[in-house]
RNA sequence: UCAGUCGGCUGGACGGCCGCUCCGGCAAUCACCGAAAGGUGGCCGGGGAGGAAAGUCCGGGCUCCAAGGACAAACGGUGCCGGAUAACGUCCGGCGGGGGCAACCCCAGGGAAAGUGCCACAGAGAGCAGACCGCCGGGGCUUCGGCCCAGGUAAGGGUGAAAGGGUGCGGUAAGAGCGCACCGCGCCUGCGGCAACGCAGGCGGCACGGCAAACCCCACCGGGAGCAAGACCGAAUAGGAGCGGCGUGGGACGCAAGUCCCGGUCCUGUCCGGACUAGUCGCUCGGGUAGGUUGCUGGAGGCGGCGGGUAACCGCAGUCCCAGAAGAAUGGCCGUCGCGCGGAAGGUGUAUCGUGUCUUCCGCCGUACAGAACCCGGCUUACAGGCCGGCUGGCGUA
């Protein structure tokens, strides 16, 4: 399993399939033309949600929950984005990770809001 | 013991399971990703957030850019004196003013006889001072209550942020630095101090109101931008340069450049008219973008010691190596305890109450502010709590 660190793919991710939840909203996309690549996850936490420390903590308890999350039905070949509320600081730890591994399957479903991307 | 004041330190601990990042060592130069530059992967050992890492308000180092040097002008900043420092708007020690019984605290604290300007409202009068009320003697009138006229007067009332020294005595018609004493102020001299300034004496009868966070004057300081600085490596695609291969319709003139005619293609189906008529492939090179590497942590460094200095701080020898991320590591989950607060019970001390102190139990109680981003010195702001020390005042005891 990857990070994702360039701007692009993370552009790129918004423009995928997206599950809130209470903690985060979950945001997916497959790469083209790969069917045999690493899964890449990335996480954002924007400024609004609150200071430094917050912020830290929130990415902090979020990335635990995918290292931990070995069994959930991660694709090989997609781009995970986990964008961080406010939420994630209060849940309870079993709770966030129930949620995850529940956005994961409704997204594989297609229950996802699918927003289409334009063809670039 | 209570109240106050100043300064310093600290910023939870232990354990379990699972991780992240950097450095060093070991090993095949192996595997994977990428076009390349480069990156990722194993095991062992070690390091891994703060007092403010924060705000980005000052000052430096470092880097690039600009510029002959110096000075001046302009603009910005600083502003009692001396010292510390790489430097500062910081710090230390003094001086002056203000507050507090005191310890101590606060002050944008240069120049107002260089010039310009402003001083609202109120008030009679606000910068060559000023008679509203009042006071005073004189003249006139009088219904004997007073009224009027020309004067004198800044002691009193009133206005104001501020009314041209203050208090007392003398003096006078009433008053007034009009005279005197003390205080204040100004000037001169002497003494002390590196200086800011202080002290003493003499002279002056008081002139020189305030505002420079109004313009201004004086002294001193300052080139600009910032690690997204800068250096190196470097695709794909487009464009540039060079070399080579193949190709560049026919004819006339001309040394050549080129011009003209006949063709060909296109505007457009036709006429007329107009435009075009040489590229293409391969290799090499340079600039540069995405991306990557570096800059990147050993430094005005920490620690304890000795010496100098009232202190800020400085010197000497010793010792230690102590974060280096990049959608951004330094953690996640759980347990036990500590500390604080509140409640309950019991013990202990006091004649009693208040209350102090100790033990045990309980609480879905609290455990802050806050996350390095090139590195230092400051300032400012935020902060649950805890600890230590100096000093001052009150009360009690000996």
């Amino acid at each position: 399993m990857e990070r994702l660190r360039q701007r692009a793919d993370f552009l790129a991710a918004a423009t995928g399939s997206k599950i809130p939840a209470a903690a985060f909203v979950l945001q997916a996309r497959k790469r083209k033309d790969d069917d045999e690549g690493p899964v890449r996850v990335g996480f954002t936490v924007t400024k609004k949600i609150g200071n430094a420390v917050v912020r830290n903590r929130i990415r902090r308890r979020l990335r635990e929950i995918v290292r931990l999350a070995a069994t959930a039905p991660l694709r090989a070949g997609y781009d995970y984005v986990l964008v961080g509320r406010r939420a994630a600081l209060s849940l309870t730890f079993a709770r966030m990770a129930e949620e995850f591994d529940g956005a994961l399957r409704r997204l594989h479903a297609g229950h996802g809001k699918a927003i289409r991307a334009s063809v670039s």
